[in-house]
DNA sequence: CTGAAAGCGCTTACAG
DNA sequence: CTGAAAGCGCTTACAG
C-alpha cells in the first residue's frame, strides 16, 4: 500500500535571507537592500548577492514582509451567489488582474446566512487582507456584510451599492439601449420586449434603454413590457402569446430581458412555424454562452463583461488601499452587444 | 463632490496584543498564555484578560501567528476551468469546509497559460499557503502544474491525477450505472446510450456502467452508444436518428452523457410527437439545474456531488498537511441520482 | 503564577 | 559602502 505521509512532500526547510546572506558574506540587512533595490552600493555587491539569492531559490517571506509594511498585499472577495453565474467571471477578471500586480485573492463563499458571513469576515480580519470586494448577484440587493464593523477599504460588485460606499455594476439601460438601437438599425419598427420580474432593479433599467432607443428612433411603443420569471418556460410562453395574435399585431423583433427568456421565445416561435429572424428577430441580455450559442439561430445579446467588472473593481480597491482619492458612488460599466444571427444583421461579428 | 480618500476607511491603528497587555497590566506573554488557554494561571486573571481583550474588540494577527507556527492556515486554488461549470461547486464546497476550520483559500484563475501558472505558483509560495488543490474541467487531464518544483502538499480534484499523488474525481461509472439501473427498475429494457466525444476518459466510463447495468440485468446492450460532441445540437440530431427509425427499432429509453445531450434530445423527440417519459424514458448527467429543470419534462440526472467532492479534497489536503498518513492514488467519490419525471418515476423526490 | 528573552523572516532608519 | 539594532505582532521555552 502507498501511503503518502505528510512529511513526504515536507521540504527541507525554506532558505531564508539569513541564508543567502551566509551564503554571500554579507549581513542580513544587506542582503535585504541588494535584493530590494535600495540604499547604496556597488553593483557588483547587488548582482553578485541577487545572483546568489536566485541560484539559491529564494523567495522573500510574504507574510515577513507584510509585518513590517503593514500590507498584506492580499484581498477577499465575499460572494453570495455560490450558483455560479455571475461570481465566476467576476472573480477570475479580477483574480488575474490582481494577480500581475502581485496581489492574490481569498475566496469567501457566504450563502446569505448571516453566521457564514461573520465567520468569513473575521477570517479576512484577521489574515489583514487589504480590503474586500463584495459581489452579488442582483444589482438592487446589498449583501449582509455590516461595512461599519469592517475595518478596511471595501468596494461591491454586481449588488446594490450603500450610500457613500463605491460600486460596480453593469449599465443595463446603456446595454439595452444598443441592443434596441441596434434592432432599430437593421429596419425593425415593432419592437417588443419581454422580460423578468418588476421587482429586480435590473427589470427597470433594461426596460428604461428600450423605451429610450425606441423614442430616439420616434418609434411607437410596441405594447407593454412583459413581465415574468427569469426561465425559458416564461419565454416559451410568452413567445406563444405572440404567435397567437393576429399577424397584423405581431411584433417583428423581441427584445428579451435574458437569454433563457430569449431561448423559451425562440422555441415557442419555431414551433409554431415563424422564422428567426425573418419573420421576427430576437436578441437576449447575458451572453450566457451556452445558451446564446445552442439557440437556432444563435442569439445575439447582451454582454455584461463580468470579467471586466471584476478587473476594475479589484483596481480601484487598489488605488484606495494606496490612499488615491476614489470618488464615491456607484459606476455603471458599459455593456457590449454580441451579434450573432438571431437578430437578422447583414454581418454577424466574427469571433 | 464627494470623494472617499483611502485613509478615511483607514482604522484607527489595529489593537494589538500590547495594547491588551498594557490594559491588562500584565506581560505581552502572559495576555498571550491567557488568550490561547496556554500555561497556568488564576481562572480569574485569565478570564481578567480575556474580558478585555474582548472588550477592546482584539484580534490576534494571522501572519504574525503565522511567523511563529510555520503554518500560515491557508489554501491555494489552481483552477483553469475559468467557464466555471465545475469550479464554481468545487471552489464553494472548499471554501465552506475550509472556513469552518479557520483557514482560508485563495483563487487563482489559470487560463492553461503557463505564464500564469508560474505567476499563481509564486504568488502561492511567497504567501506560504499550506497545501494546493488543483482543480480541472477534465478527469483525463492534467493540469500544467510542475509538481515536483511545488514544495507543499498538493491533492487533484476534477483533474488526472499524476502517479503518487492524491486525486478526487466523481465516480462516473458508478453514477452511470445508478442511472441506468434505475430505469432498468422502471420496467425499460431497451436503454440507448448517447454521449460524448470518445476522447474524454468520463465517456467510457459512463459507457462502462451503462453496460455493466444491462449485463447485471441480462439485458441485450441496445446498439453501440452514439458518441458526439457535448452539446445540445448533438442529442437533437441523435433525437432525430432515434425518430426515424422504425417503432420496433426504437429504444424505450435513453441514457445521456451530459444534461445538455440529453435536452437537445427531448427537444427532438418531443417535437416529433413523442412523449417523455411515456414513449421514451430520458436520463441526464451533471445535474446542471439550469438545464435540468428547463428540460420539458424536468430532467432526471447524475448529480456529481462537486461541492462534496471540493469538501473532501480540502479535508484530506489538511490531514497531509498535517502529517497524517494519507493513501496516495485516486478516490471516485459517489455520485447521486436526482430524479424528477423524464424517466418516468412514479415518485419523483422531493426537493 | 508571571515576565524577560529569544525568535519566526523580513525591513528600515541610523551609525560607522 | 556596510552592518548592528530595533521593530512588525505574536509565541514559546526558560527563569524567577
Amino acid at each position: 500500500m502507498a501511503v503518502l505521509s505528510g512529511d513526504r512532500t515536507e521540504v527541507a526547510a525554506r532558505i531564508t535571507i539569513k541564508d543567502v546572506a551566509l551564503a554571500a558574506n554579507v549581513s542580513v540587512s544587506t542582503a535585504s537592500k541588494a535584493l530590494n533595490e535600495r540604499g547604496r552600493m556597488t553593483v557588483e555587491t547587488r548582482k553578485r548577492i541577487q545572483d546568489i539569492a536566485q541560484k539559491m531559490g529564494f523567495r522573500p517571506n510574504a507574510m515577513a514582509r507584510a509585518l513590517v509594511h503593514q500590507r498584506s498585499f492580499t484581498l477577499g472577495l465575499l460572494t453570495n451567489d455560490t450558483y455560479g453565474r455571475f461570481t465566476l467571471p467576476i472573480a477570475a477578471g479580477l483574480s488575474s488582474a490582481m494577480a500581475d500586480r502581485g496581489v492574490s485573492v481569498f475566496l469567501c463563499a457566504i450563502d446569505d446566512d448571516p453566521e457564514r458571513v461573520r465567520l468569513n469576515l473575521e477570517a479576512m480580519e484577521d489574515k489583514r487582507v487589504d480590503g474586500l470586494v463584495v459581489s452579488g448577484k442582483r444589482i438592487d440587493r446589498v449583501l449582509p456584510v455590516d461595512l461599519p464593523a469592517v475595518h478596511m477599504p471595501v468596494v461591491y460588485v454586481n449588488a446594490a451599492c450603500p450610500p457613500g460606499a463605491i460600486g460596480f455594476v453593469p449599465d443595463d439601460e446603456g446595454g439595452a439601449h444598443a441592443a434596441v438601437a441596434h434592432l432599430v438599425s437593421l429596419g425593425r419598427t415593432r419592437i417588443a420586449h419581454v422580460t423578468g420580474p418588476r421587482s429586480f432593479g435590473a427589470v427597470g433599467l433594461r426596460e428604461k434603454g428600450w423605451l429610450r432607443a425606441l423614442s430616439e428612433a420616434a418609434l411607437p411603443c410596441f405594447g407593454a413590457a412583459l413581465s415574468g420569471e427569469w426561465s425559458e418556460r416564461f419565454g416559451y410562453e410568452s413567445g406563444q402569446l405572440l404567435v397567437a395574435k393576429p399577424v397584423s399585431d405581431r411584433p417583428d423583433a423581441v427584445f428579451c430581458g435574458n437569454d433563457q427568456i430569449a431561448r423559451g421565445l425562440i422555441d415557442a416561435l419555431t414551433l409554431a412555424g415563424l422564422r428567426v429572424p425573418e419573420d421576427i428577430a430576437v436578441v437576449g441580455f447575458d451572453n450566457w454562452e451556452i445558451f446564446a450559442t445552442a439557440t437556432r439561430p444563435p442569439l445575439t445579446t447582451v454582454d455584461m463583461a463580468l470579467k471586466e467588472l471584476g478587473r476594475q473593481a479589484g483596481v480601484t480597491l487598489l488605488d484606495l488601499i494606496d490612499g488615491k482619492p476614489v470618488e464615491a458612488g456607484q459606476r455603471r460599466l458599459p455593456c457590449r452587444l454580441k451579434v450573432r444571427q438571431s437578430c437578422g444583421s447583414e454581418e454577424p461579428s466574427t469571433e
